[in-house]
RNA sequence: GAACAUGUAGCCAAACUGGUAAGGCAGAAGUCUGCAAAACUUCUAAUUGCGGGUUCGAAUCCCGCCAUGUUCUCCA
C-alpha cells in the first residue's frame, strides 16, 4: 500500500487515519433506504459514494463486510402514519408488496449503476425479536420507559450519565435543542420534547402491527440500524455511512441507543454523504426538479435535454467529492458524458495493448512521469475517497495511453515496467476503484442490419466469395443469416 | 429564528490541514484524413463571493457581510 488511507470522521470532524480494529477486517455499514417509493437519485448518489468506499477498502486488501439494510416499518412521515403503509392504504397492496416491489426496483437501479450488492442486506421487520430485545435493556438500564403503551429513550438521562455525548455527532448542545423545543404539546406521552421513540404503540388504523408486552404496535425508525449493525457488525465497528440528512437525529439516536444498551457507541468511523442541487436549487419533489434514475437515464424529464448511460452518469458523480453539494444541470451531464467516453476509450485502447519490443531507448522522465500519476491514483483515493481527483490522474494517464496508441510515444521509451505498472493501475482505479465499465449504446441491431446491407449487395453482384464470408463471419458471432425469397432477415443461433 | 456546511475560469470540479491555483467540457491553432470523427501537440481563460485581519507568504487560518444548501424550530 502507497500512503495511509484518511478519512473525514463526522464524529471528530477531522481527517483521521483509518485503523481498522481487526484488520485485513472491515466492518461497515450504511443506512439503506425506506422502500416505499421508487429510489431518489440522491439515494443512488450516497449508495454509489459507499460503492466507491467498499471497493478502495477491497482493493486495498481489506476483507470488507459491508451491511446495508432495508428499511420495511418505522420510518413515519410527517402526518405521523407510516411511510409504507400510507403508500398500500393508498395503492390498495399489501404493505410487503410495496416493500418488495421497491426493493426489487432498488436492486435493479442499484445493479445498472454497477454498484457490488451489499455481504448482508437485513430488514427492519425481520429483526423484530432484536429490537424488542434492545428495547427490553434499554429500560432495564434505566434509560428507556414505558409511557402508556409506547416506549421511549430518555435522552436528558442518558446525556447526563454518558459525559453529555448525546449531539456529539451533530455538534448539537442539548441545551439548544431544549430551548429549541420548549414547548410540549399536551398530548404527548413523552417526558422530554428530544425523546424518540423505541416502540409505538399503534392507534387503531394502523396495519403494520405486532403484540409485545407494551402494547400492539411496531418498533420506531432509530432502533433498527443499533440492532442490526450490532447483530452483524459487533458492538464496536468500523465505518458507519449515510447520507448527510441522518446525521441527526437518525445517527446521534443510533449512537446513543447503541451506549445505552451495551456501553459502546457503534461505529468509528462516521462518513456523511452530501445533498444533490438541480440547477443549484435543493431537488425535491415539491419544486418539481427531482428525477428518478429511470427519467435521468431515458432522459424522459422535462429538465433534460437527452438521457444519460448508467456509467456518464456515475461518474459525473464521481467528478466530485462525496461530502460536497452536487449539482445537476444538462451542462454538467453534458460534460461529464464526454469525459466518460474520453476515459472509456482510452480503457479500452489500454485492454487491447500489450507491451511490444520496438525501437528507442528507456525515457527516465517518461518512466518517472508515469511512476508518479501512478502513485497519485493512490493518494488522491486516500485522500477521503477524493475520487475527482483520482479521475484527474486518470486522465494524465489516458494522455500517455493515448500516446503509444498513436506512436507518438515508442514502449521503449517507458519500458515493459512501467507500462505493466500504468496497464495494472489505470484498470484497477477505473474499473474496481471506480467501478466504471465500458458500456457500449452501439445498437447490435442497426450494426447486424448494415452488415446485411453489405450480404444483399454482395449477393446482387454474385461476388459469392464475399456473400460465403460475410455469412460465416456473422455465424461465428452466433447470428443465422435467412435468405428469404423476397428479403433478408436474421436470427439468433439456437 | 438557530446550528453546521458551501461559494474556485463560460460550465462542472480538485488542491494531500498556509508556500504561489489538478482534471474534464467549451474555445483557438496545428498534425493526421478523400471528407469527417477520434487521437495527438500547443495555446487561451481565475485579482479563488465581498470587505477587513494574522503571516515573509492564505483558496486554505480569524472577524464581519452577502448568497445558496442541509438539519433543527412541529416530529412519533
Amino acid at each position: 500500500m502507497i500512503g495511509k488511507l484518511k478519512v473525514f470522521n463526522s464524529l471528530t470532524r477531522q481527517k483521521e487515519e483509518f485503523i481498522p480494529l481487526n484488520p485485513p477486517h472491515v466492518g461497515m455499514y450504511v443506512c439503506g433506504p425506506t422502500v416505499y417509493s421508487n429510489v431518489h437519485l440522491g439515494n443512488v448518489r450516497t449508495f454509489l459514494s459507499f460503492d466507491v468506499v467498499n471497493r478502495y477498502l477491497r482493493f486495498l486488501g481489506y476483507k470488507v463486510r459491508y451491511v446495508r439494510n432495508i428499511t420495511d416499518v418505522g420510518h413515519l412521515s410527517d402526518t405521523g402514519e407510516d411511510k409504507i403503509s400510507k403508500k398500500a392504504k393508498l395503492d390498495q397492496l399489501e404493505p410487503m408488496e410495496i416493500v418488495q416491489m421497491y426493493t426489487n426496483d432498488f436492486h435493479d437501479v442499484m445493479l445498472k449503476f454497477n454498484a457490488i450488492p451489499p455481504d448482508i442486506e437485513p430488514s427492519a421487520i425481520g429483526h423484530l425479536m432484536e429490537q424488542v430485545e434492545m428495547t427490553k435493556k434499554l429500560i432495564e438500564n434505566g434509560y428507556a420507559y414505558e409511557s402508556n403503551g409506547s416506549v421511549y429513550f430518555d435522552v436528558e438521562k442518558f446525556h447526563k450519565e454518558n459525559d453529555n455525548s448525546y449531539g456529539a455527532l451533530s455538534g448539537r448542545k442539548i441545551e439548544d435543542l431544549l430551548s429549541e423545543t420548549r414547548d410540549l404539546d399536551g398530548g404527548s406521552d413523552k417526558k422530554s420534547p428530544l425523546d424518540f421513540a423505541l416502540w409505538k404503540k399503534a392507534s387503531p388504523e394502523h396495519i403494520m402491527r405486532w403484540e409485545t408486552e407494551w402494547s400492539e404496535g411496531f418498533p420506531g425508525w432509530h432502533l433498527e440500524c443499533s440492532v442490526m449493525s450490532t447483530k452483524y457488525l459487533g458492538e464496536e465497528f468500523d465505518i458507519h455511512g449515510g447520507g448527510m440528512d441522518l446525521q441527526f437525529p437518525h445517527h446521534e439516536c443510533e449512537i446513543a441507543q447503541n451506549c445505552g444498551s451495551h456501553g459502546h457507541g457503534g461505529a468509528r468511523y462516521w462518513l456523511h454523504t452530501n445533498m444533490l442541487t438541480v440547477n443549484g436549487q435543493k431537488m425535491s419533489k415539491s419544486l418539481g426538479n427531482s428525477f428518478l434514475p429511470r427519467e435521468l437515464i431515458s432522459g424522459d424529464h422535462e429538465l433534460l435535454n437527452r438521457g444519460y448511460s448508467p456509467m456518464t452518469i456515475r461518474f459525473f458523480m464521481m467528478q466530485s467529492h462525496y461530502a460536497s453539494t452536487l449539482d445537476f444541470s444538462n451542462d454538467a451531464l453534458e460534460a461529464a458524458r464526454k469525459g466518460y467516453i474520453r476515459l472509456a476509450n482510452g480503457m479500452r485502447t489500454l485492454r487491447g495493448m500489450e507491451w511490444a519490443e520496438d525501437e528507442g531507448e528507456l525515457n527516465k522522465k517518461q518512466v518517472e512521469q508515469i511512476n508518479k500519476i501512478c502513485d497519485n491514483c493512490y493518494y488522491a483515493m486516500n485522500d477521503d475517497f477524493n475520487t475527482a481527483l483520482t479521475i484527474g490522474h486518470l486522465f494524465n494517464l489516458v494522455k500517455k495511453v493515448n500516446s503509444l496508441h498513436t506512436g507518438q510515444l515508442n514502449f521503449a521509451e517507458i519500458g515493459k515496467e512501467a507500462f505493466d505498472r500504468m496497464k495494472e493501475t489505470f484498470i484497477g482505479f477505473s474499473e474496481d476503484v471506480l467501478g466504471l465499465r465500458i458500456e457500449s449504446d452501439v445498437d447490435y441491431k442497426a450494426l447486424i442490419e448494415t452488415i446485411l446491407g453489405e450480404y444483399k449487395s454482395a449477393k446482387f453482384n454474385r461476388d459469392f466469395e464475399r456473400v460465403d464470408k460475410l455469412r460465416a463471419e456473422l455465424k461465428a458471432e452466433g447470428i443465422i443469416v435467412k435468405d428469404m425469397k423476397d428479403k433478408i432477415e436474421w436470427a439468433f443461433e439456437e
